[in-house]
RNA sequence: GGGCCGUUAGCUCAGGAGGUAGAGCAGCUGCCUUUUAAGCAGCGGGUCGAAGGUUCGAGUCCUUCACGGCCCA
Protein backbone atom coordinates (compact mmCIF):
# COMPACT_ATOMS: atom_id res chain seq x y z
CA UNK A 1 0.00 0.00 0.00
CA UNK A 2 1.20 3.20 -0.90
CA UNK A 3 2.34 5.37 2.01
CA UNK A 4 0.61 8.85 2.09
CA UNK A 5 2.84 11.87 1.77
CA UNK A 6 2.51 13.31 5.07
CA UNK A 7 3.06 10.38 6.73
CA UNK A 8 6.60 9.98 4.84
CA UNK A 9 7.51 13.14 5.56
CA UNK A 10 6.83 12.29 9.16
CA UNK A 11 8.76 9.11 9.11
CA UNK A 12 11.83 11.11 6.87
CA UNK A 13 11.41 13.66 9.92
CA UNK A 14 11.77 10.87 12.75
CA UNK A 15 15.04 9.66 11.47
CA UNK A 16 16.38 12.86 10.95
CA UNK A 17 16.22 12.99 15.07
CA UNK A 18 17.74 9.90 15.33
CA UNK A 19 20.32 11.59 13.39
CA UNK A 20 20.78 14.51 15.67
CA UNK A 21 21.40 11.91 17.98
CA UNK A 22 17.48 11.43 19.64
CA UNK A 23 16.52 8.22 20.41
CA UNK A 24 13.60 7.56 18.86
CA UNK A 25 11.39 6.12 21.56
CA UNK A 26 12.45 7.57 24.69
CA UNK A 27 10.88 7.22 28.09
CA UNK A 28 13.04 9.13 30.94
CA UNK A 29 11.49 12.67 30.60
CA UNK A 30 9.73 13.33 34.21
CA UNK A 31 7.40 16.15 33.87
CA UNK A 32 7.08 18.00 37.30
CA UNK A 33 3.97 20.14 36.52
CA UNK A 34 0.71 20.32 34.65
CA UNK A 35 0.23 23.09 32.25
CA UNK A 36 -3.11 23.92 34.05
CA UNK A 37 -1.58 24.25 37.66
CA UNK A 38 1.47 26.68 36.24
CA UNK A 39 -1.55 28.34 35.05
CA UNK A 40 -3.70 28.44 38.04
CA UNK A 41 -0.20 29.33 39.88
CA UNK A 42 0.74 32.23 38.23
CA UNK A 43 -2.52 33.58 37.18
CA UNK A 44 -1.72 36.95 38.54
CA UNK A 45 2.15 36.87 38.58
CA UNK A 46 2.80 40.12 36.56
CA UNK A 47 6.13 39.99 34.20
CA UNK A 48 8.53 41.46 36.94
CA UNK A 49 7.65 38.93 39.45
CA UNK A 50 8.16 36.33 37.01
CA UNK A 51 11.39 37.98 35.64
CA UNK A 52 12.07 37.78 39.80
CA UNK A 53 11.51 33.63 39.83
CA UNK A 54 14.58 31.78 38.65
CA UNK A 55 12.44 28.73 39.76
CA UNK A 56 11.88 26.29 36.42
CA UNK A 57 8.56 24.58 35.31
CA UNK A 58 9.00 21.20 33.46
CA UNK A 59 5.40 20.08 31.12
CA UNK A 60 5.34 16.88 29.23
CA UNK A 61 2.59 16.74 26.28
CA UNK A 62 1.43 16.85 22.69
CA UNK A 63 2.25 20.18 20.67
CA UNK A 64 -1.47 21.10 19.40
CA UNK A 65 0.04 24.56 17.43
CA UNK A 66 2.92 25.45 16.38
CA UNK A 67 3.32 29.01 15.16
CA UNK A 68 7.06 29.52 13.68
CA UNK A 69 9.44 32.17 12.48
CA UNK A 70 13.11 31.82 11.10
CA UNK A 71 15.18 31.21 14.76
CA UNK A 72 12.37 31.14 17.31
CA UNK A 73 8.73 29.79 17.49
CA UNK A 74 5.51 29.65 19.50
CA UNK A 75 3.89 26.44 20.46
CA UNK A 76 1.02 24.99 22.34
CA UNK A 77 1.92 21.81 24.39
CA UNK A 78 -1.37 20.19 25.70
CA UNK A 79 -0.87 17.85 28.48
CA UNK A 80 -3.96 15.83 30.24
CA UNK A 81 -4.72 19.18 32.26
CA UNK A 82 -4.98 21.28 29.85
CA UNK A 83 -2.66 23.77 27.62
CA UNK A 84 -0.19 25.92 27.97
CA UNK A 85 2.40 28.07 25.18
CA UNK A 86 6.58 27.50 24.87
CA UNK A 87 8.54 29.84 23.12
CA UNK A 88 11.44 28.06 21.62
CA UNK A 89 14.76 29.82 20.40
CA UNK A 90 18.02 28.66 19.04
CA UNK A 91 19.36 31.06 21.45
CA UNK A 92 17.76 30.11 24.52
CA UNK A 93 17.89 26.52 23.78
CA UNK A 94 20.68 26.04 21.74
CA UNK A 95 21.77 25.20 17.99
CA UNK A 96 21.07 21.51 18.73
CA UNK A 97 18.18 21.31 20.45
CA UNK A 98 16.53 23.93 18.29
CA UNK A 99 17.26 21.84 15.11
CA UNK A 100 15.75 18.75 17.10
CA UNK A 101 12.58 21.43 17.41
CA UNK A 102 12.82 22.15 13.75
CA UNK A 103 12.10 18.10 12.67
CA UNK A 104 8.77 18.14 15.35
CA UNK A 105 5.61 18.41 13.85
CA UNK A 106 2.08 18.69 14.98
CA UNK A 107 0.77 16.08 17.02
CA UNK A 108 4.49 15.14 18.67
CA UNK A 109 4.93 14.39 22.09
CA UNK A 110 7.79 16.93 23.69
CA UNK A 111 8.71 17.65 27.26
CA UNK A 112 10.23 20.61 28.22
CA UNK A 113 11.84 22.72 31.02
CA UNK A 114 12.58 26.19 31.20
CA UNK A 115 11.71 29.38 32.93
CA UNK A 116 8.18 31.47 32.43
CA UNK A 117 7.62 34.85 30.86
CA UNK A 118 4.74 37.06 29.73
CA UNK A 119 4.79 37.08 26.08
CA UNK A 120 3.37 40.99 24.80
CA UNK A 121 0.37 40.30 24.82
CA UNK A 122 0.49 39.54 28.27
CA UNK A 123 0.35 35.25 28.11
CA UNK A 124 2.00 33.17 30.05
CA UNK A 125 4.91 31.12 28.19
CA UNK A 126 7.70 28.82 28.91
CA UNK A 127 10.45 29.84 27.65
CA UNK A 128 12.11 26.87 26.50
CA UNK A 129 15.78 25.86 27.92
CA UNK A 130 15.94 22.33 27.77
CA UNK A 131 13.63 20.24 24.87
CA UNK A 132 13.50 16.83 24.77
CA UNK A 133 11.61 15.10 21.85
CA UNK A 134 9.79 11.92 23.23
CA UNK A 135 7.29 10.45 20.40
CA UNK A 136 6.49 11.01 16.88
CA UNK A 137 2.70 11.23 15.45
CA UNK A 138 3.71 9.28 12.07
CA UNK A 139 0.24 10.90 10.83
CA UNK A 140 -1.07 13.82 10.69
CA UNK A 141 -3.97 15.62 13.19
CA UNK A 142 -7.48 16.47 12.07
CA UNK A 143 -8.13 20.01 11.19
CA UNK A 144 -6.88 22.21 14.55
CA UNK A 145 -10.00 24.45 14.53
CA UNK A 146 -12.73 22.46 13.55
CA UNK A 147 -11.04 19.12 14.69
CA UNK A 148 -12.81 16.08 14.36
CA UNK A 149 -16.16 15.99 13.08
CA UNK A 150 -17.02 12.84 11.15
CA UNK A 151 -19.22 11.43 14.23
CA UNK A 152 -18.39 7.61 12.37
CA UNK A 153 -14.23 8.28 12.49
CA UNK A 154 -14.89 10.08 16.15
CA UNK A 155 -16.69 6.84 17.34
CA UNK A 156 -14.27 4.25 15.51
CA UNK A 157 -11.11 6.56 16.86
CA UNK A 158 -11.70 7.67 19.85
CA UNK A 159 -8.04 8.16 20.81
CA UNK A 160 -8.16 10.75 17.90
CA UNK A 161 -11.22 12.23 19.33
CA UNK A 162 -10.42 12.85 23.02
CA UNK A 163 -7.51 14.10 21.11
CA UNK A 164 -9.10 17.30 19.22
CA UNK A 165 -12.13 17.81 20.99
CA UNK A 166 -11.40 18.21 24.58
CA UNK A 167 -15.32 18.85 25.25
CA UNK A 168 -15.10 14.52 24.52
CA UNK A 169 -12.82 14.48 27.45
CA UNK A 170 -14.99 16.53 29.51
CA UNK A 171 -18.00 13.96 29.28
CA UNK A 172 -16.08 11.10 30.14
CA UNK A 173 -14.48 12.70 33.42
CA UNK A 174 -18.55 13.84 34.49
CA UNK A 175 -18.99 10.34 34.03
CA UNK A 176 -16.22 8.73 36.37
CA UNK A 177 -17.07 11.72 38.53
CA UNK A 178 -20.74 10.41 38.75
CA UNK A 179 -19.95 6.36 39.03
CA UNK A 180 -18.09 8.03 41.99
CA UNK A 181 -20.53 9.63 43.46
CA UNK A 182 -22.88 6.71 43.20
CA UNK A 183 -20.29 4.50 45.31
CA UNK A 184 -20.62 7.06 48.13
CA UNK A 185 -23.80 7.42 48.12
CA UNK A 186 -24.37 3.63 48.51
CA UNK A 187 -21.60 3.11 50.62
CA UNK A 188 -22.33 6.27 53.00
CA UNK A 189 -25.94 4.33 53.66
CA UNK A 190 -24.60 0.69 54.39
CA UNK A 191 -24.80 -0.71 50.89
CA UNK A 192 -22.01 -3.33 50.10
CA UNK A 193 -20.24 -2.97 46.68
CA UNK A 194 -20.98 -6.68 45.03
CA UNK A 195 -19.60 -8.28 41.74
CA UNK A 196 -22.03 -11.26 40.96
CA UNK A 197 -21.93 -13.53 37.90
CA UNK A 198 -21.54 -11.79 33.96
CA UNK A 199 -21.54 -15.25 32.39
CA UNK A 200 -24.95 -17.22 33.56
CA UNK A 201 -26.44 -20.80 32.88
CA UNK A 202 -30.39 -18.58 32.73
CA UNK A 203 -30.36 -15.17 31.76
CA UNK A 204 -32.25 -14.25 33.96
CA UNK A 205 -34.11 -10.81 36.05
CA UNK A 206 -35.45 -8.93 33.12
CA UNK A 207 -37.44 -9.55 29.80
CA UNK A 208 -34.94 -9.44 27.03
CA UNK A 209 -32.43 -11.05 24.55
CA UNK A 210 -29.10 -12.67 25.47
CA UNK A 211 -25.98 -13.32 24.07
CA UNK A 212 -25.30 -16.90 23.89
CA UNK A 213 -21.26 -17.97 24.97
CA UNK A 214 -19.88 -21.33 25.22
CA UNK A 215 -17.96 -22.63 28.43
CA UNK A 216 -15.56 -25.62 26.24
CA UNK A 217 -14.49 -26.97 29.22
CA UNK A 218 -17.31 -27.60 30.72
CA UNK A 219 -19.12 -28.13 27.44
CA UNK A 220 -22.17 -25.62 28.69
CA UNK A 221 -23.47 -22.53 27.01
CA UNK A 222 -24.09 -19.64 29.02
CA UNK A 223 -25.20 -16.72 28.77
CA UNK A 224 -23.82 -13.17 29.11
CA UNK A 225 -26.54 -11.41 31.79
CA UNK A 226 -28.99 -9.35 30.95
CA UNK A 227 -29.48 -8.32 34.84
CA UNK A 228 -27.64 -9.14 37.85
CA UNK A 229 -30.85 -9.16 39.86
CA UNK A 230 -31.45 -12.91 40.82
CA UNK A 231 -27.95 -13.06 41.71
CA UNK A 232 -28.61 -9.87 44.29
CA UNK A 233 -31.39 -11.34 45.53
CA UNK A 234 -29.84 -14.58 46.34
CA UNK A 235 -27.27 -12.34 48.27
CA UNK A 236 -29.99 -10.18 50.53
CA UNK A 237 -31.75 -13.99 51.36
CA UNK A 238 -27.70 -14.64 52.38
CA UNK A 239 -28.25 -11.92 55.11
CA UNK A 240 -26.55 -9.12 52.94
CA UNK A 241 -29.08 -6.76 53.80
CA UNK A 242 -27.71 -4.23 51.45
CA UNK A 243 -26.22 -4.49 48.16
CA UNK A 244 -25.86 -2.90 45.00
CA UNK A 245 -23.65 -3.83 42.23
CA UNK A 246 -22.80 -0.72 39.26
CA UNK A 247 -21.43 -2.89 36.26
CA UNK A 248 -22.13 -4.11 32.64
CA UNK A 249 -24.98 -5.99 31.53
CA UNK A 250 -25.99 -7.51 27.56
CA UNK A 251 -29.05 -7.25 25.56
CA UNK A 252 -28.75 -8.69 22.34
CA UNK A 253 -31.13 -6.35 20.58
CA UNK A 254 -30.52 -3.27 18.32
CA UNK A 255 -28.07 -0.42 18.12
CA UNK A 256 -29.53 3.06 18.92
CA UNK A 257 -28.99 6.56 20.15
CA UNK A 258 -30.59 4.97 23.46
CA UNK A 259 -29.41 1.60 23.42
CA UNK A 260 -25.87 -0.18 23.18
CA UNK A 261 -25.89 -3.84 23.28
CA UNK A 262 -23.55 -3.32 26.28
CA UNK A 263 -24.58 -1.18 28.68
CA UNK A 264 -23.89 -0.11 32.13
CA UNK A 265 -26.50 -0.51 35.18
CA UNK A 266 -26.70 -0.05 38.60
CA UNK A 267 -29.09 -2.60 40.79
CA UNK A 268 -29.33 -2.04 44.40
CA UNK A 269 -31.26 -4.09 46.83
CA UNK A 270 -32.39 -2.83 50.77
CA UNK A 271 -34.28 -5.59 52.96
CA UNK A 272 -37.56 -3.94 54.99
CA UNK A 273 -37.68 -1.22 52.37
CA UNK A 274 -40.84 -0.98 50.07
CA UNK A 275 -41.21 0.48 46.66
CA UNK A 276 -42.11 3.68 48.05
CA UNK A 277 -38.25 3.91 49.79
CA UNK A 278 -37.05 3.41 46.68
CA UNK A 279 -38.26 6.20 44.95
CA UNK A 280 -37.80 8.72 47.62
CA UNK A 281 -34.15 7.13 47.64
CA UNK A 282 -33.67 8.05 43.83
CA UNK A 283 -34.74 11.17 44.16
CA UNK A 284 -32.24 12.16 46.70
CA UNK A 285 -29.59 10.19 44.66
CA UNK A 286 -30.45 12.23 41.40
CA UNK A 287 -30.71 15.09 43.01
CA UNK A 288 -27.31 14.57 45.02
CA UNK A 289 -25.87 13.50 41.75
CA UNK A 290 -26.71 16.74 39.46
CA UNK A 291 -25.75 19.09 41.94
CA UNK A 292 -22.16 17.14 42.32
CA UNK A 293 -21.51 16.67 38.64
CA UNK A 294 -23.72 19.89 37.20
CA UNK A 295 -23.74 22.12 40.01
CA UNK A 296 -27.73 22.54 39.77
CA UNK A 297 -31.51 21.23 40.47
CA UNK A 298 -32.70 22.75 37.02
CA UNK A 299 -30.46 21.23 34.12
CA UNK A 300 -30.26 21.79 30.52
CA UNK A 301 -31.00 19.32 28.24
CA UNK A 302 -31.94 19.50 23.93
CA UNK A 303 -34.95 22.05 23.83
CA UNK A 304 -35.78 21.11 27.31
CA UNK A 305 -34.86 22.41 31.10
CA UNK A 306 -35.45 19.67 33.54
CA UNK A 307 -36.28 19.80 37.00
CA UNK A 308 -34.51 17.96 39.39
CA UNK A 309 -35.66 19.07 42.72
CA UNK A 310 -37.64 16.32 44.72
CA UNK A 311 -40.43 15.48 45.17
CA UNK A 312 -41.32 13.87 41.47
CA UNK A 313 -45.00 13.62 40.29
CA UNK A 314 -46.51 10.10 41.02
CA UNK A 315 -48.91 8.84 38.67
CA UNK A 316 -50.30 5.19 38.20
CA UNK A 317 -49.66 3.76 34.67
CA UNK A 318 -53.57 3.58 33.82
CA UNK A 319 -54.18 7.30 34.62
CA UNK A 320 -51.10 8.49 32.59
CA UNK A 321 -52.59 6.69 29.81
CA UNK A 322 -55.99 8.36 30.80
CA UNK A 323 -54.64 11.51 30.95
CA UNK A 324 -52.43 11.64 27.57
CA UNK A 325 -55.18 9.61 25.30
CA UNK A 326 -57.96 11.20 26.53
CA UNK A 327 -59.64 7.72 27.21
CA UNK A 328 -62.15 7.53 30.50
CA UNK A 329 -60.13 5.71 33.17
CA UNK A 330 -63.29 2.96 32.76
CA UNK A 331 -61.99 2.53 29.30
CA UNK A 332 -58.67 1.77 30.31
CA UNK A 333 -59.78 -0.51 33.12
CA UNK A 334 -61.75 -2.25 30.18
CA UNK A 335 -59.90 -5.23 28.54
CA UNK A 336 -62.07 -5.17 25.54
CA UNK A 337 -62.45 -1.11 24.78
CA UNK A 338 -58.66 -0.84 25.71
CA UNK A 339 -57.50 -3.55 22.63
CA UNK A 340 -60.18 -1.79 20.85
CA UNK A 341 -58.29 1.19 21.13
CA UNK A 342 -54.88 -0.10 20.75
CA UNK A 343 -56.22 -1.35 17.07
CA UNK A 344 -57.46 1.83 15.75
CA UNK A 345 -54.02 3.65 16.89
CA UNK A 346 -52.30 0.70 15.10
CA UNK A 347 -50.50 -0.21 18.58
CA UNK A 348 -49.63 -3.97 17.47
CA UNK A 349 -51.31 -6.32 20.10
CA UNK A 350 -51.52 -9.99 19.49
CA UNK A 351 -54.61 -12.20 20.18
CA UNK A 352 -53.74 -13.46 23.59
CA UNK A 353 -52.12 -10.13 24.78
CA UNK A 354 -53.30 -9.85 28.70
CA UNK A 355 -54.96 -6.54 29.46
CA UNK A 356 -52.05 -5.34 31.61
CA UNK A 357 -49.52 -5.93 28.64
CA UNK A 358 -51.96 -4.23 26.37
CA UNK A 359 -51.63 -1.14 28.35
CA UNK A 360 -48.23 -1.47 28.42
CA UNK A 361 -47.62 -1.37 25.20
CA UNK A 362 -50.79 1.73 24.49
CA UNK A 363 -48.14 3.71 27.35
CA UNK A 364 -45.20 3.08 25.70
CA UNK A 365 -46.41 4.18 22.17
CA UNK A 366 -48.62 6.97 23.40
CA UNK A 367 -47.23 8.59 26.47
CA UNK A 368 -43.63 8.01 27.57
CA UNK A 369 -41.88 10.53 25.08
CA UNK A 370 -44.49 12.95 26.52
CA UNK A 371 -42.90 12.55 30.32
CA UNK A 372 -40.48 15.02 29.63
CA UNK A 373 -40.03 16.45 34.04
CA UNK A 374 -39.18 13.83 36.22
CA UNK A 375 -42.32 11.20 36.85
CA UNK A 376 -42.55 8.10 38.37
CA UNK A 377 -44.91 5.60 36.93
CA UNK A 378 -46.64 2.91 39.33
CA UNK A 379 -49.16 0.60 39.30
CA UNK A 380 -47.54 -1.68 37.20
CA UNK A 381 -49.58 -4.69 35.54
CA UNK A 382 -48.69 -8.33 37.45
CA UNK A 383 -48.10 -10.00 34.08
CA UNK A 384 -44.88 -7.73 32.65
CA UNK A 385 -43.61 -7.94 36.30
CA UNK A 386 -42.93 -11.33 37.13
CA UNK A 387 -40.51 -10.71 39.90
CA UNK A 388 -42.08 -8.10 42.16
CA UNK A 389 -44.73 -8.14 45.00
CA UNK A 390 -48.31 -8.08 44.39
CA UNK A 391 -50.05 -4.87 45.19
CA UNK A 392 -52.09 -5.21 49.02
CA UNK A 393 -54.75 -3.50 47.15
CA UNK A 394 -55.17 -5.01 43.64
CA UNK A 395 -54.29 -8.36 42.63
CA UNK A 396 -53.68 -7.12 39.30
CA UNK A 397 -51.00 -5.05 39.64
CA UNK A 398 -47.55 -5.32 41.41
CA UNK A 399 -45.61 -2.79 44.05
CA UNK A 400 -43.54 -1.58 41.09
CA UNK A 401 -41.99 1.76 39.21
CA UNK A 402 -40.62 3.16 36.66
CA UNK A 403 -39.18 6.68 36.54
CA UNK A 404 -39.13 8.37 33.24
CA UNK A 405 -37.18 11.72 32.37
CA UNK A 406 -36.70 13.43 29.29
CA UNK A 407 -39.24 11.34 27.59
CA UNK A 408 -37.17 7.69 28.74
CA UNK A 409 -36.59 5.35 30.88
CA UNK A 410 -34.50 6.08 33.28
CA UNK A 411 -35.01 3.77 36.48
CA UNK A 412 -37.26 0.54 37.03
CA UNK A 413 -37.63 -0.56 40.87
CA UNK A 414 -40.39 -2.63 42.72
CA UNK A 415 -40.91 -4.15 46.08
CA UNK A 416 -39.57 -7.49 45.51
CA UNK A 417 -41.71 -10.77 45.32
CA UNK A 418 -40.61 -13.24 48.43
CA UNK A 419 -43.04 -15.29 48.13
CA UNK A 420 -41.43 -18.52 46.68
CA UNK A 421 -44.65 -20.28 45.82
CA UNK A 422 -45.98 -17.13 44.05
CA UNK A 423 -42.55 -16.64 42.36
CA UNK A 424 -42.72 -20.34 41.28
CA UNK A 425 -46.24 -19.67 39.27
CA UNK A 426 -45.22 -16.57 38.00
CA UNK A 427 -42.37 -18.31 36.38
CA UNK A 428 -44.78 -20.98 35.18
CA UNK A 429 -46.40 -18.07 33.35
CA UNK A 430 -43.89 -16.90 31.78
CA UNK A 431 -43.12 -20.18 30.71
CA UNK A 432 -46.77 -19.96 29.35
CA UNK A 433 -46.11 -16.82 27.59
CA UNK A 434 -43.04 -18.42 26.41
CA UNK A 435 -44.92 -21.50 24.13
CA UNK A 436 -47.02 -18.68 23.14
CA UNK A 437 -44.42 -16.74 21.15
CA UNK A 438 -42.94 -14.53 23.19
CA UNK A 439 -39.20 -14.96 23.23
CA UNK A 440 -38.25 -12.20 25.77
CA UNK A 441 -40.24 -13.80 28.17
CA UNK A 442 -38.55 -14.96 31.72
CA UNK A 443 -36.82 -18.60 32.20
CA UNK A 444 -37.49 -20.40 35.09
CA UNK A 445 -34.93 -20.69 37.71
CA UNK A 446 -35.37 -23.65 40.17
CA UNK A 447 -32.03 -22.54 41.99
CA UNK A 448 -33.48 -19.21 42.74
CA UNK A 449 -37.03 -20.12 44.04
CA UNK A 450 -35.04 -22.74 46.03
CA UNK A 451 -33.15 -19.64 47.54
CA UNK A 452 -36.46 -17.60 48.66
CA UNK A 453 -37.78 -20.86 50.03
CA UNK A 454 -35.05 -20.15 52.85
CA UNK A 455 -36.77 -16.85 53.67
CA UNK A 456 -35.88 -13.54 51.55
CA UNK A 457 -36.27 -10.61 54.62
CA UNK A 458 -38.96 -7.64 53.03
CA UNK A 459 -37.07 -6.09 50.19
CA UNK A 460 -37.37 -3.61 47.83
CA UNK A 461 -34.68 -3.13 44.63
CA UNK A 462 -33.98 -0.99 41.60
CA UNK A 463 -32.04 -0.76 38.25
CA UNK A 464 -30.93 2.31 37.06
CA UNK A 465 -29.29 2.90 33.40
CA UNK A 466 -26.49 4.72 34.47
CA UNK A 467 -25.35 5.20 30.27
CA UNK A 468 -28.68 7.14 30.28
CA UNK A 469 -28.72 8.88 33.50
CA UNK A 470 -25.26 10.35 32.26
CA UNK A 471 -26.46 11.21 29.12
CA UNK A 472 -29.09 13.71 30.96
CA UNK A 473 -26.11 15.18 33.42
CA UNK A 474 -23.85 15.96 30.37
CA UNK A 475 -26.66 16.88 27.66
CA UNK A 476 -25.89 14.44 25.42
CA UNK A 477 -28.60 12.93 22.82
CA UNK A 478 -26.64 9.84 22.14
CA UNK A 479 -25.61 6.81 24.12
CA UNK A 480 -22.41 6.68 22.09
CA UNK A 481 -21.34 10.06 22.88
CA UNK A 482 -21.16 8.67 26.77
CA UNK A 483 -19.94 5.37 26.10
CA UNK A 484 -16.16 5.22 24.71
CA UNK A 485 -16.21 2.66 22.74
CA UNK A 486 -19.69 2.20 21.33
CA UNK A 487 -20.25 -0.79 19.14
CA UNK A 488 -20.34 -0.59 15.45
CA UNK A 489 -20.23 -2.39 12.51
CA UNK A 490 -16.96 -4.00 11.67
CA UNK A 491 -15.22 -1.78 9.00
CA UNK A 492 -14.52 -3.09 5.46
CA UNK A 493 -11.60 -3.16 3.57
C1' G B 1 -37.02 -4.11 9.37
C1' G B 2 -38.98 0.77 6.86
C1' G B 3 -38.35 6.08 5.36
C1' C B 4 -35.18 10.26 4.63
C1' C B 5 -30.17 12.10 4.41
C1' G B 6 -24.84 11.62 4.00
C1' U B 7 -19.95 9.44 2.04
C1' U B 8 -15.24 14.52 -2.71
C1' A B 9 -7.39 15.72 -0.63
C1' G B 10 -4.82 13.67 6.05
C1' C B 11 -9.00 17.07 8.34
C1' U B 12 -13.25 20.76 7.64
C1' C B 13 -16.10 21.66 3.53
C1' A B 14 -17.63 23.85 -1.73
C1' G B 15 -18.71 21.78 -6.46
C1' G B 16 -25.89 25.88 -10.06
C1' A B 17 -29.04 22.60 -15.20
C1' G B 18 -24.05 16.27 -17.10
C1' G B 19 -18.73 19.18 -20.28
C1' U B 20 -10.65 18.89 -17.91
C1' A B 21 -11.59 18.37 -9.56
C1' G B 22 -11.86 23.38 -5.85
C1' A B 23 -10.92 26.31 -1.06
C1' G B 24 -9.14 26.69 4.01
C1' C B 25 -6.28 24.06 7.52
C1' A B 26 -2.43 20.34 7.36
C1' G B 27 2.16 18.99 4.12
C1' C B 28 6.72 20.48 1.14
C1' U B 29 10.38 24.78 -0.38
C1' G B 30 11.98 29.77 0.79
C1' C B 31 11.74 34.46 4.14
C1' C B 32 10.74 35.82 9.15
C1' U B 33 12.89 36.29 17.30
C1' U B 34 6.59 38.24 20.77
C1' U B 35 2.81 34.76 17.71
C1' U B 36 -2.63 33.66 19.16
C1' A B 37 -6.71 29.78 13.44
C1' A B 38 0.67 34.10 13.01
C1' G B 39 2.18 36.34 8.16
C1' C B 40 4.24 36.54 2.96
C1' A B 41 5.77 33.92 -1.78
C1' G B 42 5.79 29.38 -4.37
C1' C B 43 4.80 23.88 -4.93
C1' G B 44 2.78 19.04 -4.35
C1' G B 45 -1.44 16.09 -2.91
C1' G B 46 -7.84 12.86 -5.51
C1' U B 47 -9.95 5.09 -7.45
C1' C B 48 -15.20 11.86 -5.91
C1' G B 49 -17.51 5.02 -0.55
C1' A B 50 -17.80 0.23 -4.06
C1' A B 51 -19.78 -2.22 -8.40
C1' G B 52 -22.84 -1.92 -12.50
C1' G B 53 -25.91 1.08 -15.92
C1' U B 54 -27.65 5.50 -19.07
C1' U B 55 -24.78 9.03 -22.11
C1' C B 56 -20.36 11.29 -27.18
C1' G B 57 -19.19 12.58 -22.05
C1' A B 58 -20.98 11.08 -14.97
C1' G B 59 -18.51 13.85 -8.63
C1' U B 60 -23.39 15.27 -10.78
C1' C B 61 -28.67 10.94 -13.49
C1' C B 62 -30.39 5.45 -12.52
C1' U B 63 -29.75 0.48 -9.94
C1' U B 64 -27.52 -2.58 -6.31
C1' C B 65 -24.29 -2.94 -2.24
C1' A B 66 -21.21 -1.12 2.10
C1' C B 67 -20.66 2.15 6.18
C1' G B 68 -22.74 6.11 8.97
C1' G B 69 -26.55 9.80 10.76
C1' C B 70 -31.69 11.12 11.93
C1' C B 71 -36.72 9.51 12.34
C1' C B 72 -40.23 5.48 12.62
C1' A B 73 -41.25 0.23 14.02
Amino acid sequence: MEEHEQVTARRNKLAELRRLGCRAYPNDFQPRDLAADVAAKHADSTAEVLEADASQVSIAGRLMAIRSFGKAAFAQLQDRSGRLQIYVTRADSGEDQFAVFRQLDLGDIVGVEGKLFRTRTGELTILVERLCYLAKALRPLPEKWHGLQDVELRYRQRSLDLLVNPEVRRVFERRALMLQSVRLFFTARGFLEVETPMMQAIAGGALARPFVTHHNALDIDLYLRIAPELYLKRLVVGGLDRVFELNRNFRNEGVSTQHNPEFTMLEFYQAYATYEDMMALTETLVAELATEVVGALRIPYGDHEIDLTPPWRRVSMKDAIAEQTGLARDAVDDPVRLRAFAEEQGIPVTVGMPHGKVAVEIFEKTTEATLIQPTFIVEYPVEVSPLARLSDDDPSLVDRFELFIAGRELANGFSELNDPTDQRQRFEAQLEARRGGDDEAHAMDEDYVRALEYGMPPTAGEGIGIDRLVMLLANAASIRDVILFPQMRPERP
